[in-house]
Parts: structure tokens; sequence; C-alpha cells
DNA sequence: TTTCTAACGCTACGGGTCGTAGCGTAACTT
DNA sequence: AAGTTACGCTACGACCCGTAGCGTTAGAAA
């Protein structure tokens, strides 16, 4: 997702598409040896058998073409509808986990998100290149629950946005949490007892919503 | 907390702890103004009204500095104890939420976990400075609803402490995630929607294990 | 007081990165 | 064949890092 000009077929000499796969492939193997601090756009260039300046005709700055490429990764995440929708929230913390488990995720991830906190338009760029993909997993979840019976229909729609807000949040807070700043490693027993804390818990919240 | 030498009263001219204090507070203004990308040793010791090389006579790199610089702000969270576990869990969560409130505790706190990813030694020290500092608000929580009859003492130490460390990803994630990827504010609501959730699971989470 | 010692401010340096400019060449369209 | 654009290459100014050397200064010890 290089920036382009606008629109249709152009003139003269067409990007090299070879170079864009390149130069995204270098980016992440370049984090995962050099990590976020060392990461160099000479040093991805060469190791993408490109230019330095090709580089720069394609992403304005090294924030935006970590972003691009983090996000081309969180393309796999997927609902696995197991059946149940403990089956299908545990599948999903287990495929964000094992993304997480990757070198080159955790430190770009990490480092995006504290680049945008001093720069707006990369916390847009961030936020509808890669938690909007994620989001997207939870209102399809509950969707798939609610067609088994699992959960209600909610009536009270900016309640339920709230909701899925908060699951969403805490679902991927305590992922990350635990992988980057804890750092322990997630295996099937915590993915349950996430799931089992989280289902206990959004009983108890609907419960309560319901009675007041 | 610059690194000295061992032990007791030196000869010579002793450091300066003016010096300290207005290198913290520089670091702190340098990280609100440039962000961490753009902040440099230089502007700090500009700021401190201090020559660069007695930054580096007390900390090795720009990451050991931040990370202390840190580490100071998070002495100011402690246990509520309002009477109720509910009301403790929400206090502390909007602690922390007013903490990363501030930009220069959400600019660096996730630069240097993201350094952390690739830096071993920088990951203990932010586990020892930080970490552990949140940690014991859990465990001090639990204490609190435990004398209050609120919670059961559990038998199984092992599994206490799985859930003690589980509901820490699970607080401190959400509202790190909330705050700096969702980038939604944190207000008395929803720190009420997640002390119901939480409470909601730790229930079946303790039913579940007390009944295998 | 005098002596000793380590911290301090200052300056300068080598090594590295960023992002840009300018040029000749290569690739594709019309 | 002409036109247009991407490409590789080289060079550049600006900036930053972390260190070294030196004369000066502030306390402690004698």
């Amino acid at each position: 997702m290089p920036s382009r000009t606008p629109g249709a077929a152009r003139t003269g000499r067409p990007r090299s598409t070879a170079a864009d796969a390149a130069i995204l492939e270098a980016t992440r193997d370049a984090l995962v040896e050099q990590g976020w601090s060392k990461l160099s756009m000479g040093d991805i260039a060469t190791r993408a058998g490109v230019a330095k300046t090709t580089l720069y005709r394609r992403w304005p700055s090294k924030n935006e073409l970590v972003v691009d490429t983090v996000a081309a990764l969180f393309d796999e995440l997927e609902v696995p509808d197991s059946g149940t929708l403990a089956g299908d929230v545990e599948g999903v913390v287990l495929q964000f986990a094992a993304l997480l488990d990757r070198p080159e995720t955790r430190t770009a991830l990490m480092a995006v998100v504290a680049e945008s906190t001093r720069d707006e338009p990369l916390r847009d760029r961030i936020r509808s290149s890669i938690v909007d993909r994620q989001k997207r997993l939870v209102l399809q979840g509950r969707a798939l629950a609610q067609q088994r019976g699992e959960l209600p229909v909610e009536e009270d729609e900016q309640a339920a946005s709230a909701t899925a807000d908060l699951i969403f949040d805490v679902v991927a807070g305590a992922v990350v949490h635990r992988t980057l700043v804890s750092a322990e490693p997630i295996d099937a027993a915590w993915a349950r007892r996430l799931t089992t804390l989280l289902l206990g818990g959004l009983a108890a919240t609907i419960q309560e919503r319901s009675a007041s």
C-alpha cells in the first residue's frame, strides 16, 4: 500500500511491484534482526536490493513504511467458527498470540503505537489499517454467537457497541500486555482462563444492564 | 536512580542531586514536546542546564534514562481501600488511566516497551521498576478483599498466582489498549463496566476452579 | 587551611542516520 | 520513435550518538 498518485493507468515506466514486495519483506527481516531503534532505511534498501531513494518514492518516512509492513500481518486473523463462543474466543486469542509471538510483529507494533502518541495522522493510519481489522473479529464473533442463541440480541444499540469495544480492549490488551510487558508465553491454558473470565464477566455485564 | 558505584560515603566532589532532579524533569518535558523518536540527549542536557557528559555519567544510554523517568511516575499508584473490592478496582483503574493520560507517560511507556522486545536487560529493568510495582496492587487488593470476606482464600497457591497474573494483564492491558490503541478516553462509566466484567469473570473463574 | 579526589562544564571528534537533489539510464505507453 | 516516469547511483547538509580530553569546582579528609 505505498503512496501512489490517484487514479488510472499512467504513462511512463510503471512502479516495480517486485520492489514493493522486496521492500516489505526486507523491512520485516530488518526489524527482526535490528529492532526498531536501530532500523535504518539504508539497511532496508540494501536488503531489498533497491536504492534508498526508491523507498522514499513510496513511503514518506520510516513510520509509514513500518505501519504498512505490520498491517499486512493482521490480515491473517479470522474467527474460527468452532461452534461455540468459548471456542471462538480461545481461537482468536491464540491466533493473536501467535501473531505477537513473531519478533517483527511485537517490535514493530509497539514502536508504531508509541510513535502514534505524538503523531495524529499516524494514529489514524494505525486505526484504519490495524485496529479496525481486529475489531471486526469481535463483531463477527458476537454475530455468530447470537445466531447460535448463546448471546441475546441486545436492544440498546449504544450499550451493545460499548460492550463490544470493551471486549476488544480487554482481549487485545490482555494478550498484548501478557506478551510484551509480562513477557510470559500464552498457551492454551491461559487462553482458556482468559475466556472463562471474559464470558463470565460478559454474563454479569448483560445481566446488570437488563436489570437497570 | 542513576547508576552509582556501590557503597558508602565517597571522597571527592559529590554528585549534584539538583542535577538529578533537573535531568529527570527535563526528560519528561522533552518527551512531551518532542516525542520519543525525536528525543535527543543534547536537548535534554540543555533543558536541564547541564552538560551532556553529565547525563552519560549517570545513565549509560537514552533507554535507561527514560525507564527511570517513567518508573518514578508509577510510585503514585496505590489501592484506595474504598471498602469494597469493586470500589478498589475502579479506583486503581482510574488512577492508572490518569497516569496514562499524561503525554510523557504514554509516549515513554510504549517506546520503552517496544525497545525492550529486543533488549533483555532493559526488559528486566522494566520488570523490576514498573511491572512489579503495579503487580503489588493486585495482590494488595486481593488481600483486602479476602479480609472483608469478599473473596475466598484460595488453597491452590499456584492457581491463585495464575489468577492474579491474569487479572493484572487484563486490567493493565485493557487500560493501556483503550488509551493508546483505541485512543478513547477512560471515564468513570468505562471503569465501572470493566470492573463489572472483571468481577463477574472472577466469580466464574473461582467457581470453575473449585468445581474441578 | 591545605590537600585530595571525583564531579562538573566545555569542546571536539568519529561514526552513523536521515531525507533530498541531481544525473544518466531503463522500462513502458502512445 | 517520442514522451514520460521509475530506477540506481552518488553526493550532500543536517543532525544525533556516545566518548575523550582538559581545566575547573565542590566537598571530604588531613
